[in-house]
RNA sequence: GCGCCCAUCGUCUAGCGGUCUAGGACGUCGCCCUUUCACGGCGAAAACAGGGGUUCGAGUCCCCUUGGGCGCGCCA
C-alpha cells in the first residue's frame, strides 16, 4: 500500500551503536559510503564486484565500522518493520526510527540487480529558492554546490522557483535569480518550475493522505494556536500544536471554521537522518509536532510542496543551507506518511556576515547582480564560493573543470564561514592577472552597463578604444583587483584633454615637473619612432644629461599623461596613448594653465 | 525556553591517533625588485576555546562547560 511502484524498497538493517554519532566521524561515515560520488551506496560499492555477500552488505549498513565506533557490532537486525517502505528498522534502543535516503545502503539489498539500479539512478538536484528577493551570495553558493554535485556525477540540477507565498513573491525577483544563475554561469536542466502551478496536485497528495488516515482536519482558529505555543512555552515545553485535533471526530467541527490539513505524525520514536553533510542527526518524535499540510484557504504548505515537488520531479539528493535542517525531520514525516523514499539529503552551513550571524540585511547581504557591479567575475566568484565550506587539500584555485572532477559532500564542512571581501578580491585579482587580454577587454565590455563608475562610457568602446585598451592591458590588469578598477585604471586611454588632475598629480607638476616637461618635449618631438623603447632612451638620455633621478622626470610626465600620480609603466603609457595625444597633454600642462591666470611660481 | 548544529592563526581552511616544535591561502608587518602604483620574490608575527576522560600516545575519539549559529508560522 504504500509501496512505491517502482522502488520495491527494502528495509535496512540499522544496527545501533548506542553513540552512534559521527564526531567529525562524517569521515568514518564517508569511509563506507561516500556520499560523494563513486563511494555511495547507491552505486556499485568501490570495488566492489557487487557479488558482495550478504553478511559483508549487512556490516556496510552500519555507518561507522571503524574508530571509536566499537560498539558498533552485529548487533540487530531488523525485522519486519517494511510497513515504513522507504524507512528502516529497529535500533536496540529506539522504537521506530525514520531514515532519510543518504548513506543508507539498504539498495544494496535492494532485489533489483544493482546494475540495472545503477543505470536508472542518474542524480538530479535542485536549487528552489523563493522569489521574495534577489539571489544574495548564500543562495548562489548553494545553487553552486548544487550544480556542482549534479555535473560531477553526471546528473542534472533542476530548477525550482518556490512561489507558493503569493504576497511576497514577485516577478522582479524571479527575473533576479535567473539572471544571477545565468551570471554565474550555472545552468539548470530543463524548465523552471514553478511550484505555485502545481498547487492541484499538492492539494490531491493532502487529500490522499487524509483519505489514507495519515493526516486530518484540524480547526484550532489562529487565536487558540497562540495561546497554546504561549502555555507552551511558559510551561517550558516547546511550541507546539498539542494535536488536539488528532483523534477528534469531524462531527465536533464548529460551524464556520474552515479547516486546515494536518499530518498525523509519529509521537513515538524518533527521526533518523543521515545526512551527507551532518552526519547522522536525530530528533525524538515527541518534540515533532502536527505539521499543517494545506491551508484554510486551500493553498498547500512550503512543508508539503517541497515533499511532492522533490518526489515528483525525481530529485535524488538535496542540498540546501543547514537552515532547513529541522523541517527535513518534518519532511521525512511526510515521506513516510506518503510511503515515498525521501531523498538523500546535505545540509551545507550558512555563510555568515563578519560578525558571525547569518547574512541579512543588517550586513547589506548583496544579490549577485551587486558582486556583478562591483567588478568581480563570475569565474572568481565561483572559485571563492566552492572554497567557503568545501577544501581540496591546500588547493585554492579550481577551474570550473577541475571544480566539477574534486567537488564532493564529504569535504564540506559543517561550521559556518564568515564572508571576506578581502579575499574575494585577491581571488579576483588573481583571475585578472590570469585572464588573456583580449577576453579581459570583452568581460570588461560585457559588463560595462551593470559596472559602477562606467557611466563615462555611456555607449560603450569603439575600436580605436578597444585597440588602445587591448594594448594597455598587460599593465593595467596587474594593478586591478576588479573590473572597476581596471577600467578606472583604464581612464586615461578615454580621458579627453585637457585632462583633469587629480591632486597628487597637481602636486607633481607644482613641484617643479612642468620643466621637465618642456624639456622633454622638443626631444620627445624630434623622435623619429614613436616606441616605448624610443622613449625610454630618450629620457634616460635627458636624465643623464641634467643629472636627476628618474623618478624627477618619471612622475610628472605620469601626472601629465594621465592625471595621475599611478599608472602602469610611464613608456608604455606613452605608447599606447601614441605621439601627437601625449605631446599634447604635455603641452597642455606646460602651456595651458598659463593660458587662462598666473601660474604661481614653484620656486619662489 | 525547547530542539538541532558548530568550535584549528583576524578570515577561509589542511589535519581523518604517532610524520604537528600544527601546513596553505587572504589579510597584516618587514625586506628585495623599482619611474609611480601594482605584480613578483623572500621573511616575520599569528591558532588547536576551557576542563575532564579513553589511549603507550589526542588538534585528531568520548563527556561536560563556555561561546557562537540555526530552527521552533495556516513564511519559504
Amino acid at each position: 500500500m504504500f509501496r512505491l511502484a517502482s522502488e520495491p524498497a527494502r528495509p535496512c538493517t540499522k544496527t545501533t551503536s548506542g553513540r552512534g554519532r559521527r564526531s567529525k566521524g562524517r569521515s568514518s561515515l564517508a569511509a563506507s559510503f561516500s556520499p560523494s560520488g563513486k563511494g555511495r551506496s547507491r552505486r556499485s560499492p568501490p570495488g566492489g564486484s557487487g557479488g558482495t555477500p550478504h553478511s559483508t552488505l549487512r556490516k556496510v549498513c552500519r555507518s561507522a565500522p571503524n574508530q571509536g565506533g566499537r560498539s558498533w557490532n552485529g548487533g540487530m537486525v531488523s525485522s519486519g518493520m517494511s510497513h515504513f517502505p522507504f524507512v528502516v528498522s529497529v535500533l536496540e534502543d529506539a522504537p521506530t526510527s525514520v531514515y532519510a535516503r543518504g548513506r543508507k545502503p539498504d539498495r544494496s539489498e535492494s532485489p533489483i540487480p544493482a546494475g540495472q539500479r545503477f543505470m536508472a539512478d542518474a542524480v538530479v538536484t535542485r536549487f528552489a529558492p523563493s522569489p521574495t528577493g534577489f539571489l544574495h551570495i548564500g543562495g548562489a553558493r548553494t545553487a553552486l554546490f548544487n550544480w556542482l554535485y549534479a555535473r560531477h556525477a553526471g546528473g542534472k540540477m533542476l530548477l525550482r522557483i518556490e512561489d507558493t507565498d503569493r504576497e511576497r513573491s514577485t516577478d522582479a525577483a524571479i527575473a533576479a535569480i535567473l539572471d544571477g544563475l545565468s551570471w554565474l554561469g550555472l545552468e539548470w536542466d530543463g524548465e523552471v518550475i514553478y511550484q505555485f502551478t502545481r498547487a492541484d496536485r499538492h492539494r490531491e497528495v493532502a487529500e490522499s493522505l487524509l483519505a489514507a488516515g495519515h493526516a486530518y482536519r484540524c480547526y484550532a482558529t489562529p487565536a487558540e494556536l497562540d495561546a497554546m505555543r504561549e502555555a507552551a512555552r511558559a510551561e517550558g515545553r516547546p511550541p507546539r500544536y498539542d494535536g488536539r485535533w488528532r483523534d477528534r471526530s469531524p462531527s465536533e467541527a464548529p460551524a464556520g471554521v474552515k479547516p486546515v490539513i494536518r499530518l498525523k505524525a509519529p509521537r513515538e520514536g524518533e527521526t533518523v537522518l543521515d545526512d551527507k553533510v551532518q552526519g547522522q542527526v536525530r530528533w525524538p518524535n515527541k518534540d515533532l509536532d502536527d505539521l499543517v499540510l494545506l491551508r484554510s484557504d486551500g493553498t498547500p504548505t512550503y512543508m508539503l510542496a517541497v515533499v511532492v515537488d522533490d518526489h515528483d520531479m525525481g530529485v535524488t539528493d538535496i542540498i540546501r543551507g543547514d537552515d532547513h535542517l529541522t523541517n527535513a525531520a518534518r519532511q521525512l514525516h511526510i515521506y513516510q506518511a506518503l510511503g515515498w523514499e525521501a531523498p538523500a539529503m546535505a545540509h551545507i552551513p550558512l555563510i555568515h556576515g563578519p560578525d558571525g550571524a547569518k547574512l541579512s540585511k543588517r550586513h547589506g547581504a548583496l544579490g549577485v547582480d551587486a558582486y556583478r557591479a562591483m567588478g568581480y567575475m563570475p569565474q572568481a566568484l565561483r572559485n571563492y564560493l566552492v572554497r567557503l565550506g568545501w577544501s581540496h587539500g591546500d588547493r585554492e584555485f579550481f577551474s570550473t573543470q577541475e571544480m566539477i572532477e574534486h567537488f564532493d559532500l564529504a569535504r564540506v564542512g559543517r561550521s559556518p564561514a564568515r564572508f571576506d571581501f578581502a579575499k574575494l578580491e585577491s581571488m579576483n585579482g588573481h583571475y585578472i592577472r590570469a585572464s588573456r587580454d583580449p577576453d579581459l577587454v570583452a568581460a570588461l565590455e560585457a559588463t560595462l552597463p551593470y559596472l559602477a563608475g562606467a557611466e563615462r562610457l555611456p555607449r560603450g568602446f569603439d575600436p580605436p578604444l578597444r585597440d588602445k585598451l587591448l594594448a594597455a592591458m598587460p599593465g593595467l590588469k596587474e594593478r586591478a583587483k576588479t573590473l572597476v578598477e581596471l577600467l578606472d585604471g583604464a581612464a586615461f586611454l578615454f580621458a579627453t584633454r585637457p585632462l583633469e588632475l587629480d591632486a597628487r598629480a597637481q602636486g607633481l607638476l607644482d613641484a617643479g615637473g612642468r620643466a621637465h616637461l618642456e624639456g622633454l618635449l622638443p626631444r620627445f618631438a624630434a623622435l623619429s619612432a614613436w616606441t616605448a623603447t624610443g622613449t625610454e632612451a630618450t629620457v634616460r638620455d635627458y636624465v643623464g644629461e641634467t643629472k636627476v633621478k628618474l623618478g624627477e622626470v618619471a612622475q610628472p610626465l605620469r601626472a601629465a599623461l594621465t592625471g595621475r600620480a599611478t599608472s602602469p609603466g610611464i613608456f608604455d603609457v606613452l605608447e599606447v596613448l601614441g605621439r601627437d595625444e601625449s605631446l599634447a597633454r604635455m603641452q597642455d600642462q606646460v602651456s595651458g594653465p598659463t593660458a587662462s591666470g598666473e601660474r604661481p611660481s614653484p620656486s619662489a
